[in-house]
DNA sequence: TGTACATCAGTGAACGCGCGTTCACTGATGTAC
DNA sequence: TGTACATCAGTGAACGCGCGTTCACTGATGTAC
């Protein structure tokens, strides 16, 4: 049956949300079509009406969360301190579903396809350059050093915290590099 | 066939290390076993013989990395710092087969068995404490705070540089993170 | 040391299953008059 | 505004495929005499 172009675009949004939220919990390859469009209150067929494959919806994923959806994020405007405060949290440990596509995908990134890999470091770039206006240091250069450093930590960080089954151990690795942002 | 105790532990060491390096390189699910027996130089069949399930593989191959084969490894008795010049480099960026399981596989492992997981946390914790022998700081909790940071950084950094297409900014992640380790 | 036999790791066909993707069909929506 | 028709997004059966896993069979190895 045809739906109305406001349902059709409600569709495309409800399927890039459940993917994003099922990705970041189950991994990019592991979550199939039928569960992305189940979730999304559809069947398998009507996937296609949006997305040329799986590889494209990956993509799409990345834009929506990384581009996107930014302005919906609770995190969109923080400064570096803030927001590593935010981020190195209990709360980001255990709600992957909602949470940074670096920690809950990093390592899979490198293997997606280009496309998913050019979105990405745009999202990157545009990340740094945030982060080095409000990290502290005395240069330019000193700034952004700070900002990669300090995102990268957090990343690691929270991976650690994440791959780990020793509560105590997972919350020290969280607090201490936090504290170590401190200097 | 039936063929020698040599080869048999031969051959269960040989599907360990192709599977540690097309895990590394391809992710943890997405290797087949027919992929790696037929790497090891065997069919898909003999794989039972060894292990069982893919599963169980997965744990066996963390545990081969992290703990049996660290002897072996260049990196086994290196400072923080040292260690940190030879884990942010190209050359470990590039070659993700035998590199750091924590870049290659890190958002994976908090998917994967309890078994898995286990074992990952008695190496996160052996590593926080070797690297807190020779990190910088005037208390032993400044020092394992120092470990815990940098090492994190070093992941989250890694992951960074291999999930960009540009070669400048991920040579970039490298080093300003290798830099901040300066102070 | 030589022989006869039991052992058991490797082989490869076979299994059920879920995957990504396709497509004929349906029927509510949008449009032309 | 009302009617007749074209459009096209969603449905669900069907496709080929590769996956993890099983198992009867093979034949070199290890062992008992």
């Amino acid at each position: 049956m045809k739906i109305s172009r406001d349902h059709l675009a409600d569709n495309r949004r409800r399927i890039l949300d459940a993917a994003a939220q099922l990705m970041r919990e189950e991994g990019c390859e592991t979550v199939s079509i039928a569960d992305v469009t189940k979730a999304a209150g559809l069947t398998h067929g009507a996937f296609y009406n949006h997305f040329k494959s799986k590889d494209d919806l990956i993509a799409k994923v990345f834009e929506h969360v990384l581009f996107l959806q930014d302005g919906t994020s609770p995190f969109a405007d923080l400064d570096l301190q803030t927001f590593g405060q935010r981020y190195l949290s209990k709360q980001q440990r255990d709600d992957r579903r909602h949470g940074c596509m670096f920690s809950a995908l990093g390592s899979e990134i490198s293997r997606t396809s280009p496309e998913t890999v050019a979105i990405t470091t745009r999202a990157v770039k545009a990340q740094i350059e945030r982060f080095s206006q409000t990290a502290p240091g005395n240069s330019e250069e000193e700034r952004r050093r700070v900002a990669i450093a300090r995102w990268s930590a957090m990343i690691g960080a929270m991976i650690l915290a994440r791959a780990v089954d020793d509560e105590a151990l997972s919350e020290e690795l969280l607090a201490q590099t936090l504290a170590s942002f401190e200097s």
